[in-house]
DNA sequence: CTCTGATCATGT
DNA sequence: ACATGATCAGAG
């Protein structure tokens, strides 16, 4: 099928909507494919089974002269109803040899292919692939993110060139990730400027990313909203499906977004960070915190002062995500700690976890995602020696951080022994630190005053522990110069 | 000192 | 009333 314009794309595309795999796989690919888990196979349905591309010739069934390019994309309804991304869009494969000589233009990574034409389907676990219905699609112009992608591209060129592409993570960049590609996990190739054999990697477009775009087509098609946006769409769209006024909502939300869509100068999140923080360097807690907001403490320091820093002088996530569109496609989180001698004194903790977030395999866990795509964003406080207090550290620099392949590797570990101490109902097969060699994630009791964490560890969904990461694994990302 | 379970002030 | 983002504080 050949479509000569944009809108007769669109147009027969609207007869996907609602349909199963199942019930367009004209070419009885599900049959052939034997494992209802091959997730390639969904895309060649779409193209050959949808949009009668011949087989054959799948690879370059795109729209291209068009300048569009199709992606089949799952997502994921979270515990709270709402949506995620439910993987990261893989494009072309990187080539560690090449791209040292490459620029991001001559890469020809997004190619003429500026816009996505993303087919939605609904991923539901356990779930044979032929039964998951789509239920949205949307065209993305990419363009928009360019300055991003372009940015990206640099660093990822930059860390090969500096004899760095096996330490490549999907952490380091906003947009535009490096994930591995290769057939197993031992798979290796060569790099120019070192003789470590680095993992096969392929450019994607990272999960927060889509989970980004997704949310965004969502906002704009309110009668299937189901998810936690902001408070302020939540009471717009409530206004909208209650005046039934569906055709302003378009104007209302392109104006709002053109209002705010004054972009970013910094391209990334601790560019953004550092200038916030800029004036601050060299300051203790307590000062910046009277200077922002007038408050002194004598005793009684707040354990939160960093985060009351933060919030005020960053602001609060739901603030960073109406202020760009940077916050809403990339997955970050601003942590605060403190140092001694450019070493961690405390291990760092993250949120509380929930019995129910072990339900899936390591694989296709929210723990896993989480460790491999977000960005944390680590402000630090420098402590001269132990005499140094809490209220006393002054801020000293702010460092990136994200987990490598090895790392995750040792968190599934970690991962799998809570799954089994779940499953077994027995606290002693939990991962408390020092539970296997080179543990480098653990978990440590996070509540108030006469929780017995570990004791009541199944008696509820939420639980009062949670994940810290090592100091060992700290230290090693705090020294890590890249920068 | 370091380690690890316990606890706190704040925000919603 | 509870989760969060951390630090505290006793034990070793």
């Amino acid at each position: 099928m050949k479509f000569n314009t944009r809108e007769e794309l669109l147009e027969y595309t609207k007869n996907i909507k609602g349909k199963t795999f199942k019930e367009i796989d004209s070419q009885h690919l599900l049959d052939k494919s034997k494992s209802n888990k091959n997730k390639g196979v969904l895309g060649q349905i779409v193209e050959s089974g949808f949009y009668k591309y011949p087989l054959n010739n799948v690879s370059e069934a795109d729209f291209e002269d068009l300048g569009i390019e199709l992606k089949v994309s799952g997502y994921i309804k979270n515990k709270d109803g709402s949506l995620r991304a439910k993987e990261r869009v893989k494009l072309s494969k990187i080539d560690y040899n090449n791209i040292v000589n490459e620029t991001y233009e001559s890469s020809h990574l997004l190619g003429k292919c500026k816009e996505m034409l993303i087919i939605w389907y609904h991923y539901i676990p356990k779930t044979d692939y032929g039964d998951f219905k789509i239920t949205d699609f949307q065209i993305y112009d990419m363009s928009q993110d360019e300055d991003v992608f372009k940015h990206d591209f640099e660093l990822i060129k930059e860390k090969v060139i500096n004899g760095k592409a096996h330490e490549l993570s999907e952490g380091d960049t906003s947009y535009l990730g490096a994930c591995t590609s290769g057939a197993t996990s031992a798979d290796r190739t060569t790099q120019p400027f070192s003789d470590i054999a680095p993992k096969p990697r392929a450019y994607s477009l990272k999960n927060a990313y889509m989970t980004g775009i997704l949310r965004e087509l969502k906002e704009k098609t309110p009668d299937i909203i189901t998810f936690n946006s902001t408070e302020e769409n939540k009471k717009l769209i409530k206004k909208v499906k209650d005046e039934k006024i569906e055709e302003k909502i378009e104007n209302i939300i392109t104006f709002e977004s053109t209002e705010e869509n004054k972009r970013l100068s910094e391209k990334t999140v601790i560019d953004y960070v550092n200038n916030k923080l800029k004036p601050y360097f060299g300051k203790t807690q307590l000062e910046i915190l009277e200077e922002i907001t007038g408050k002194t403490y004598k005793e009684k320091i707040p354990k939160n002062i960093n985060k009351m820093i933060s919030d005020k002088l960053i602001g609060k996530d739901n603030e960073l995500y109406e202020k760009d569109e940077l916050f809403r496609k990339t997955s970050f989180i601003i942590k605060n700690i403190p140092i001694r001698n450019n070493k961690a004194i405390e291990r760092m903790a993250f949120k509380t976890l929930q019995l129910s977030d072990f339900e899936e395999d390591w694989e296709d866990s929210y723990w896993k995602n989480y460790f491999e795509e977000t960005a944390l964003i680590v402000i630090c406080y420098e402590a001269e020696n132990s005499k140094v207090k809490n209220g006393y550290r002054k801020l000293k620099y702010v460092k990136q951080m994200s987990f490598t392949d090895e790392d995750l590797e040792s968190f599934e570990k970690t991962y799998n022994m809570i799954k089994i101490a779940i499953e077994k109902r027995d606290i002693n097969l939990l991962p408390t630190p020092n539970s296997f060699e080179n543990q480098l994630l653990e978990i440590a009791p996070k509540g108030i005053k006469g929780d017995d964490a570990y004791n009541n560890f199944f008696k509820k969904d939420k639980t009062k522990v949670s994940f810290m990461i090592s100091k060992t694994l700290l230290n090693e990302k705090l020294n890590d110069k890249d920068e």
